[in-house]
This record gives structure tokens, C-alpha cells and sequence, in this order.
DNA sequence: GGAGAATCCTTATCGGCGATAAGCTTCCTT
DNA sequence: AAGGAAGCTTATCGCCGATAAGGATTCTCC
């Protein structure tokens, strides 16, 4: 049986889960499939090659997964989108580290662009929220993930401060878990979208005051 | 002269600044000391721990920056915390990677924690609002940067769709520049959170409804 | 149906990497 | 002066991504 490159993704993507992204060697893949390590330099030019034919794949996932109805407010849309794009991070170990540094999708952000436009938000609003949503996310599964990769995964809850505010803190992210943390976030970021578009349809100014950045990029 | 290890970590960070982090190795880092490879292992136990002290360094810069007014009101005390955060990632190249995955600094944490409960926000929030911004600035230089590697820099503002949202979406958002469009999440991260405060003092909920998540973690 | 090109893979090998082992100095302590 | 710790070197490992060169096998076209 001839290999073909889904078949060396789909192999890759269930090494990657097995061992994680330091683990997915070319030496490994190429044992799982039975051939020799050079034979996969024939279908990829090279291993970030590779790495970004799984990234397509796990970004199909997501794309697979929630048709978005038609007229559904922008707001939700957004959420959801924001809470699968977590999801199909999620799936796979080091999930958001093979994401990362992979060339933007721009026919993907269009496609996005499209719906909360045509819902009535504005273009530039669209777009810093849009982006502002899709680097959110990778930031948070980033981080989630290399906190869960800490094997023994104790993490005592410090035992000795219970009423102290660095407990309080510590037990309230917690407790609340990193889903429901995620999405509380995520909300956050809508609503302060949806708070920007009522004060440019009304003219109106908020009462906090934060300035412009006064020095250079 | 002895090598000490803030000698090796300033060091490390000009050569991370000329060559990145693939560049950094420790066979280039020792000889831009004048020492052997190996000595390195004097005084790192491994690259991680080299790379765990020099995100030190890069936070010590970020800490060192702003001594917060202490009755600032906490929308302008985050807003002024994710900003100087972002500077202090971007000071270095490939400072997000060399930041993610290093262990969370719960000391800092808290000290932040103190000044957002001290200026009225509720503690869940408070816990809510610090960890989303930290991660959604990680996520966000991430990406800059990453982008900022791919080097001819061109990224051509495609010619033809001039008029097509497509167009207008990239060049809105390229010439808003990266940093306004990084406030911009920013501050909708910190009016969301507001908003959220707002609604649990009046007990209102507001009229979006994004429903909680039906499915599992 | 046979020549030759295209496809898919192997064997052999490279240079570079992080890391360890083992043994020199140099210097500080008592 | 003895002895040990600090700070380094030389030598070497095993693993990694990648390339070179050449076998098979299959496809294509006259």
C-alpha cells in the first residue's frame, strides 16, 4: 500500500497526542508507517512542511464543525467560533504550539468577516475583534496546555494561606475550571466589541479614560 | 574574569536578539563568551533553565517599568499592565516563545490581583480579567512576531480587490498598525470586564444572550 | 510491448544539536 | 601546606533534520 500524505498527517497527528510536539521525530513517524525516515522527504519538503499540513488538518476540523446559522447575532457567532477554534486546539497535544507560527489563513478570517458584517457590525470593529479573538484563544491554549504538559500535574493548592487573597485567587481560577474561565474571557472581549459599536452608533464616550500610547511601536 | 550567570543570560538575550531562537545554541553562546560549550552546564542544569532565566530577565524589565499610581482606577492600571507586558515581549525576538511555557509567576499574580480588589473589582473577576489578558498579550505577540520573522516583509496589499471586503479588511487593518490594533483588544478585553462588573452590581443582564457551553471540556 | 520517464522508497552519510563523563587548573579556607 | 570546592577543558554520546545517490515499481506513449 502506497503512503500518502493524509495518511502520514492522520499518523502524525496520533504520534503527536502519544509523545507531543518534541516527541514527533521524523525517525518516529516514519517506524509508525512502516517505511524509512528519508521516504517522508519525498512528500515533505520538510518538517515545518509537515507541521503545517497537520495544522490544515486540525484547522479543518474546526472548520467541520459548527455550520453557522445564517442569521445568528454577531455576538454569538463569535463566541462559538471562539470556543471551537479552543476545541480544535484542544484535541491534540501541543495543539496551539503547532498552530503557532503557521502563516495566517486569509481566506478564513474573510469568510469570518462576512457574517459579522452582514450582522450589522462595523468593518474596522470586525476585524480587530476577529483578530483580537483568534490570537486570545492561541494565547490561552498555549498556556493551558503547558500548564497540563507539567506531568505530575499537583499543582498544590497551597494548603497554608486559605483566606489570604493569594488563596482566594488561586481557588477561584481553580474552581472555576479552564473551560468555563476561557469562556468567561471570551465574553469579555464580545462584550467590550459590542460595548465599542453602541458608542459609535450613538456618539457617546464611556466614562473610564484610558489613554493612547504615548511612545512608539 | 568568571562567568556569572547574569553575564550569560544578558548574553544570551543580544544573541537571541541576532540570530533568534533556533539561533541560540549553546555551542554560539559559549563561544560569544570566550568559554567551552560545555561550561554552560556549570551553571544552567539544561537550556530550559537558561531559557527560565532569561524570561526572568524579560519580566524583570516589564516589572521594572510602571510603578503604578496606587489609586489608579484598575480599567487604566490593566490597560497600562497588558501594554507594558506586550513592550516587554516584543523587546526581544522570539520573546513570546522564549516566555510560553515557562512556569506561571503566581507572586506577580497576586500582586496585581491586590491593586484591581483594592480599586473595588470583585475577586472572580479580578482572577477572570488578569489571566485573560495575560494570555491574550501572549497570544498576540506570538503572532506578531511570527509574522514579523517571515522576512522579505512584503506581505503585498493585494492589488486587484481593491473595493471587495477582502481588501478593505486587510488594509483596515494594516493601517490601523500593530499596536493600536493590539489596544484596541485590549481595551475591549478591559470593557468587557467593566461591563461584566457593572451587570453583577445592578444584577441586569445584558441583552445578548451567548448560551453556556453544552459540551465537555 | 517495450523504452523511458515518473513515482516511491532504501541505504549511507552529514553536520549540528543538547548533554554527560572525566579530568585539569585556580583559588579559598583552615 | 593540605584539601576541597569552583570553574573550566577535552572528548565523546546519541539523536535530530536533512541530502545524495541509486534501487524498484508503475505509468505512459509510440
Amino acid at each position: 500500500m502506497k503512503t500518502d500524505k493524509d495518511q502520514i498527517v492522520a499518523a502524525a497527528l496520533i504520534l503527536l497526542n502519544e509523545r507531543g510536539l518534541e516527541g514527533l521525530t521524523t525517525r518516529a513517524l516514519a517506524e509508525r508507517l512502516g517505511i524509512k525516515q528519508p521516504a517522508l522527504y519525498w512528500h515533505f519538503k520538510d518538517r515545518r512542511a509537515l507541521l503545517d499540513a497537520m495544522n490544515a488538518a486540525i484547522e479543518a476540523d474546526f472548520n467541520a464543525a459548527a455550520p453557522p446559522p445564517a442569521a445568528m447575532a454577531w455576538q454569538d457567532y463569535v463566541f462559538q467560533m471562539g470556543r471551537d477554534f479552543r476545541s480544535a486546539l484542544m484535541a491534540y497535544r501541543d495543539g496551539a504550539r503547532v498552530h503557532a507560527g503557521t502563516r495566517a489563513n486569509r481566506a478564513q478570517l474573510e469568510r469570518h468577516m462576512a457574517v459579522l458584517v452582514r450582522n450589522g457590525l462595523p468593518i474596522p470593529l470586525s476585524v480587530q475583534l476577529l483578530v483580537s479573538v483568534g490570537r486570545f484563544v492561541v494565547g490561552w491554549v498555549l498556556e493551558e496546555q503547558a500548564e497540563a504538559s507539567l506531568l505530575p500535574g499537583v499543582l498544590p493548592i497551597p494548603p497554608a494561606d486559605r483566606g489570604s487573597l493569594a488563596g482566594q485567587t488561586i481557588r477561584t481560577f481553580f474552581d472555576m475550571g479552564d473551560q468555563a474561565a476561557f469562556e468567561a474571557g471570551l465574553k469579555m472581549l464580545i462584550a467590550g466589541a459590542e460595548h465599542a459599536s453602541e458608542a459609535e452608533r450613538t456618539g457617546k464616550t464611556h466614562h473610564t479614560q484610558m489613554k493612547p500610547a504615548a511612545d512608539s511601536p
